[in-house]
This record gives C-alpha cells, structure tokens and sequence, in this order.
DNA sequence: CTGTTAGCGCCTTCAC
DNA sequence: GTGAAGGCGCTAACAG
C-alpha cells in the first residue's frame, strides 16, 4: 500500500507538502499540486485514516448503544443520528446490548479506549445504569424525565395524559393500561400521565387496571387475556407501545368481541404498520427520526466544544385518532354476564 | 491521560513489560505482574486502541451496508452481525446508505482508507454495484441468484414457487402478484419462482396481473386498488414482502370485500407483526438473524485467512400458513359483477 | 524474564 | 512555498 512518503517521492516532493496539499491546497503552488494530484493517481494513493485519526486522537466516531435494534422505532432514531453524523464526519458504531450491562460496559469502554468519542444512549436511564460517566460523554435519546445528563426526548407524561383524557372524553370510566415492566421509565413516566389524567377528572385509581407487559406482541395477547377474565373488564385499554396495542386488539377479536365497539384500544409510537392494521389504530406519533437527529446534533456540538452543558430537549408528540377507539357503550356487552 | 510509558514509569519497568503484561501475562514474573496491576489501578491507564490498531494495521470494524435500516427484516440481520462481530472482536459501523449510491461509495472507502477490514451488503446485487471490488473484502447477505460475490442468501424462486403452488392447490387460478421494483433482484428472483409454479401447472402467464411495487405500505395499497378495479379481478394476490401484503388486506377490507373469503393474500419475510394483524398472514419465513450471523462468521474468516473464496450459503426458508388463504371460490363474488 | 530501540503513517512545527 | 525532523502510543525484535 502507498505510503504518503511514496507519494512524495514519486511527485519530486517532501511529505509535508504532501501532505498540506491533502489538508489546504491553496497553500501549495499550483504547479506541485498537479505533481502531488499526479502521483496519488499514479500509486493509487489513499490516505491510511487509522494513522490520521491515532495522530489527531480522534476517532471520529460515536456509539450508539441501543436495546434492540429490531424495534422499529429506535431504528428510526439510529436512521436520524446516522443522517446527522454522517454530514458532519462521523461514523456510527453499533452497540447492541441486548439488555446486558456487560455488553453495555464494553461499549463505554471503547470511549475510555479513545475507539469512539462518545456515546447516544438510547436505553432509558435507570439507577443501575452505567452512565452518566466521569469523562464519558454522552447523551441520553428517548429518554424519561429526570435523566441526570443531556438528553432529547418527548414528554411521555404529558402524552399519556392527553390520550387518557381522550378516552375519558369518550364516555370510558374504566380504562386498563397494559403497561411495559414496571421498572422502566417509560412505563413509570406514562403511568404518572395516565393517573394524572383520571385524578383530574376525578376518577379513583384502581391498580387492577394496570397489567405489567414487556413492549412485545406475546405480553400484548396475555395481558389483554387478564383484562377479558375480569368480572368488568375495561372498556377501553391504554397500551404503552403498538406492539402491544396490535396484540391486544387480537386478542380481543379472537373473543368474539370487536374494536372498538366493545372496546376501545390505543397504543404509542405510531408505527408504520398501525395506520395498516384493522381497526387502524389509535396512537401517539413521536419524531422518533428527529430525535435521532437532534441528539446527534448534541453530541456532536457537545464533543466540538467538551461543554456537556445539561441541556434537555423536549420533542413534540401527537395523538392521532384512528378507528380503534370509540364512545363508550352504556352498557358494555361484557359486562351484562354479570 | 495516562500512556503505557506513565505506567512503565509508575511500576518501575520498561514499556515492553507493560505491554507483555497486557497481551501475555503468563509471560511475566508474577512479582512484576502485580507492580504492573498496581500502576495501571493507580492511574486509571486505559490503553489507547486508536495507537493498536494504528499499528497492527487492522481496524476490527466491519461496515454494515444496509438501504434502510428502519427495515425490520434488515434490522434483524444486522442484530445476527452484531453477535457474531461482537464476539469475535469486531466492532459493527453502520452503514445506512439510503439507497444513495454516494454514500454507499463513502462507505466502501472506509476499507481502502483502513477504517474497516471488510463490508457485509445487505443490498441485492445490481448491474451498477460497486462491489465487488479488487482488493475490498466483501460478503453480499440477503442477496439473490448469481451474487459475483461470497454470499448468504434464501432461495428466493424455490419460495416463491412454493407460495404459489399452495395457492394453487387451493385452487386459484388467476394469481395477482404485487411485486418489488422491476429491476429489484429479489423481485426478479420471486417473479421466476412465480412463473415457473404457473409453468407447472400449466397456467398462462399474464402480464396483467404483477403489480409493481416498491416493499413499503403506500405501494401495496395502491396496487391492490388496481386489481380490484379490474374486471376480472385475482382470487389471490402473492405479495412480494408483509408491508405490502398488509396493505392489501386493508385495502381489500376496505372496498367491502374479505380475506380469505373473496381473495387470498401471501406476504413474505414473516414480519412479527404478521401473525398478530387480522387476518394473521400467510408468508414465507426467512432467518433473518441467522443470515446475519452467517454473513458474519463468514467475512471474519475470509479476514483472518484472506481468502475470498467465493462460497454461497443458501439458508432454509419456511412456508407459513395462517389465515389469509383459502380455498378458492368457484364464483368470486366480484367476477358476479359481469 | 526484562530492557532497549526502532518504527507504523501522518501531521505539525520550525527553519529556510 | 517548501523541506527536515520529531513524535503521537504502541508492539515486535533483539539483546542481555
């Protein structure tokens, strides 16, 4: 492989000229710089980055530590960091973490071992969570409220609370939430809008309403089997992701019963699938893109400047109304077994 | 930060012990061993990857050419690369190439400018490709027929037949297929499978009935809208991915009409959301992850032994029938219409 | 087993 | 506008 010494000396030159003529030609004659153009094209030159960026100790990289990047939604965040990283130089490296704390480990390291710059985070923040780090810097996306470092997400409170008073605008009074692992802080975060919003108008919690899910289709079709084996069940269910929501919506169908006349479902993310399936469904959209984006963008200044200043930005969301939810039945069908 | 020389400094020692105490512990007098661990605690030494790979002229990284990374079925090979990468010590850098063919030069720069060892491409191969290329390491996953390059790959015509042969035998005689891009590979690939099914079955085929469209929903939907402005509309419809199979369930839904009923629908990919949206859809499971992890151990290899031999891996596919086929109708209701 | 030393390829002074 | 030289952090080769 050419070497910009061989360069230099199949152009006549030295390595420095070279090497500025890679850098800033304007600041060699015209005359060297077609020599230099000469030579590369002659030896095939190219320059060894490995070299450049041990030299300059940057690696010009971040790493984007993801749950599982087979869920849409963060790919969709991944697709906006990359877009913005790209533009500005920067290459994205995966880190997959499969819900392990070692692998999550290992990913931070690569930042202590100068193997990337710095870190997106797209696992919620939890008290066990590696980050925030001495000398890490890093940004945390999708994230909860009260992320003691710089993060960009939506306010999962404040949407659960408007999808709850939506449905409480429909005549629901009963309304079940099949929620994600009680632990994660997303799931708190939602549950606090949802109570929220039955506080405000009045409505007394009641815990039974809330079936712990897990985000995915399986906890989805169990936890709404839970909510059809009570005596009264709901007649609307708040799912915290689409997912769930689309597995509830089976679940309900294979009893016989329909959505949303018997029941009214909604879910959160707005997936692609969810204006597709039938009833199409009920959701909050989040710019999961522009979040991608947006935190990139931070990281990015944040790395240009090393001020981790403690900025938080909060996106917009949207409810979207589809057809899987509809005015409460007086008396629900379920509920005349009784 | 702190450098192997602090450390040689710290403990006493040369920085060639420090470095062999690092890679080959069991090379160095358990006395020195524990100076060397000392000094290394006491100064937070990391050691510098950037410098390592610098020297040994390897970057450990594999770029990961994908068109659209918020595909979940390339979402999952992906996942299946990390595994494996991660294992073997590779770091995954994400490629995401927006179907730009800039970007995907940019990112096959990155192995002629030493930044990765090798590329896994998750786009079929075409005619303007840039790879292969002399002197890149490169495995095509999810490619098609005739890949000029080490590939993991489905047989793509032996599973669309079979799909097709299944509708057969459910008696179906006009077929509609809703198909990828004309010059897409996989869509070339699937459309042979379908013509020889019809070949053997001694059916005509009819040009009429492939609909082009692009994987995604919106296209789905709008080609089903052609068919069933037809006058003699198909009694089944093989769409070439579940996005598009979706959106012809609904777009069939929606003119009044039933799945299976009046029209049968085959997807392909076997999406999770496949089995939990209504009706749950018949399609062709690919192994997705496996495809990955395949790509995977196969470039690490080609790496460790440089040699580019030019294997193909055809991994097994799996028809799964689920509600969105039926029996033919003798007398589809639309045909009545006449 | 340990120390010394010479680079890997590049960029950046610093003279000229 | 250009050349010479030093050094980034690390490892490998060799000498002791």
């Amino acid at each position: 492989m050419a070497t910009i010494r061989d360069v230099a000396k199949e152009a006549g030159l030295s390595t420095g000229t070279i090497s500025k003529a890679l850098s800033t030609p304007e600041r060699v004659s015209a005359k060297n710089l077609a020599k230099v153009e000469a030579a590369i094209a002659k030896l095939n030159y190219k320059p060894n980055m490995l070299a450049q960026k041990f030299r300059s100790n940057e690696s010009k990289t971040i790493v984007v530590l993801v749950p599982d990047i087979a869920n849409v939604f963060f790919a969709k965040v991944i697709s906006g960091i990359e877009n913005v990283a790209q533009q500005s130089g920067y290459s994205v490296l995966l880190g997959d973490t499969k819900d392990s704390s070692s692998r999550e480990k290992s990913f931070i390291q690569m930042v202590e071992t100068r193997l990337a710059d710095g870190i997106i985070n797209l696992r919620p923040h939890t008290s066990d969570s590696a980050l925030p780090q001495e000398g890490i810097c890093a940004v945390s996306a999708t994230s909860s409220e009260n992320t003691p470092y710089p993060s960009v997400r939506i306010d999962n409170v404040g949407a659960s609370a408007e999808v709850v008073k939506y449905l409480l605008s429909l005549g629901h009074q009963r309304i079940g939430v099949i929620s994600g692992l009680t632990d994660n802080p997303h799931a708190i975060d939602r549950l606090k809008g949802y109570r929220s919003a039955l506080a405000d108008a009045d409505i007394p919690y009641t815990p039974d309403l809330i079936v712990e899910g897990d985000f995915n289709y399986a906890s989805g079709l169990s936890a709404v089997d839970q909510f059809l084996a009570m005596s009264e069940p709901p007649t609307a269910i708040f799912c915290m992701n689409d997912e769930m929501a689309i597995a509830a919506i089976k679940g309900i169908s294979d009893r016989g019963l329909k959505v949303p006349e018997d029941i009214s479902v909604t879910g959160f993310d707005d997936m692609d699938v969810s204006s597709y399936c039938r009833p199409p469904l009920t959701s909050v959209a989040q710019p999961a893109e522009q979040i991608g984006e947006r935190s990139a963008e931070m990281i990015i200044r944040m790395l240009r400047q090393s001020d981790t200043d403690g900025h938080e930005y909060v996106m917009p969301h949207r409810l979207i109304i589809r057809q899987s939810t509809a005015i409460a039945k007086l008396n629900p069908n379920v509920s005349s077994i009784k």
